[in-house]
DNA sequence: ACATTGTTGTAGCACTTGCTACAAGCGCCG
DNA sequence: CGGCGCTTGTAGCAAGTGCTACAACAATGT
């Protein structure tokens, strides 16, 4: 087998490979070069490619927890002031890298990939999770789903060059 | 050259295609079997892969155009009432289709081709105004936005099988 | 010292990708 | 009829895809 740190390290480099070049250009050999090995040593570590790429996304998810702790807010907010908050963290250039592999996770579950359907469930589930976490409402489940929702429609929004059309939405101006 | 009416024919099968397998299904030789021509006539036709997809594109988007007439209300409606038909008629299987790669065309455009980035926001503006054409309202500009972006977040989170959660935001049982 | 086991490099396979060279067929005008 | 240009089929190329066979190496235990 291998040991446990030198994979970590692995999975930590096939991780900036994918938010920096997203899923599209994540074939075998580009992965392996940026992790500093051989295609032939991925898949003496990972078996398929399927596995990999799970990995790695399950990997990128535990990473944006940690940033997305790093940018909750010390109390509780109403909907309106949490969902101006994230729409401007989530297009900050540290953060945006997450939103686009969440996006193609999106796409390839709505084309019948079911790997990428389970996974991107897990991470949206626990990002409503979170949400709701940083909620003061009187009804949390709910506000923690529209603040969801709203947020998801900004990502795919601004992946069109529509930014103006979420800053109508939310009422911001920066 | 070639006849309009062949063209036009074509263009109707690519679509057909590219509906119904996604983008990354749609490479040449899949297209032009679905087509009834072959690669090499395809490239004839629209001279490049980049250039055949944008025109793929742009029928697509006016066929959607015609869809979205046909489901248009027979009068404006305020915003709740118009979030919960437009997202029920989204998850309909004849236009969920659209919605595949209209998801798939804002992750391209996420990680970078320009190319489906102009698209897909010519495509999301006939949306935007469209939907402002729907609306009843005193604030049309703000509540079309609104209306997109939460539609475009259902979008999202059914792909990832969350649409649960749309439901809960739009507080509809069914 | 030796055999066994785990790790790695080289080379390659079978396939798909977008695209092209070449030539054969086609109709059309002189 | 002859030539000319538009259309189309055959075949193929160079690059890239996931994956594998095979052998060499290193480590390790007996």
């Amino acid at each position: 087998m291998i040991s446990d740190e030198k994979r970590a390290l692995i999975l930590d480099k096939l991780a900036d490979h994918v938010l920096a070049h997203g899923l599209s250009a994540s074939s075998l050999r580009p992965l392996a070069k940026a992790a500093g090995t051989s295609d032939r040593m991925l898949l003496y570590y990972f078996t398929d490619k399927g596995a990999l790429i799970a990995e790695v996304l399950q990997h990128i998810a535990a990473r944006m927890v940690i940033a997305m702790e790093g940018a909750a807010a010390p109390q509780p907010l109403p909907l309106d002031v949490l969902l101006t908050r994230l729409s401007a963290s989530l297009s900050d250039p540290g953060f945006a890298p997450y939103m686009r592999v969440f996006l193609e996770v999106a796409s390839g579950a709505a084309n019948g990939d079911a790997t990428l359907a389970r996974i991107g469930e897990t991470i949206g589930r626990g990002f409503l999770d979170w949400g709701k976490a940083q909620l003061k409402s009187d009804t949390p489940d709910i506000d923690a789903a529209r603040l969801m929702v709203t947020l998801e429609g900004t990502v795919f929004l601004r992946a069109i060059g529509m930014g103006d059309v979420c800053r109508t939405a939310l009422g911001t101006t920066e």
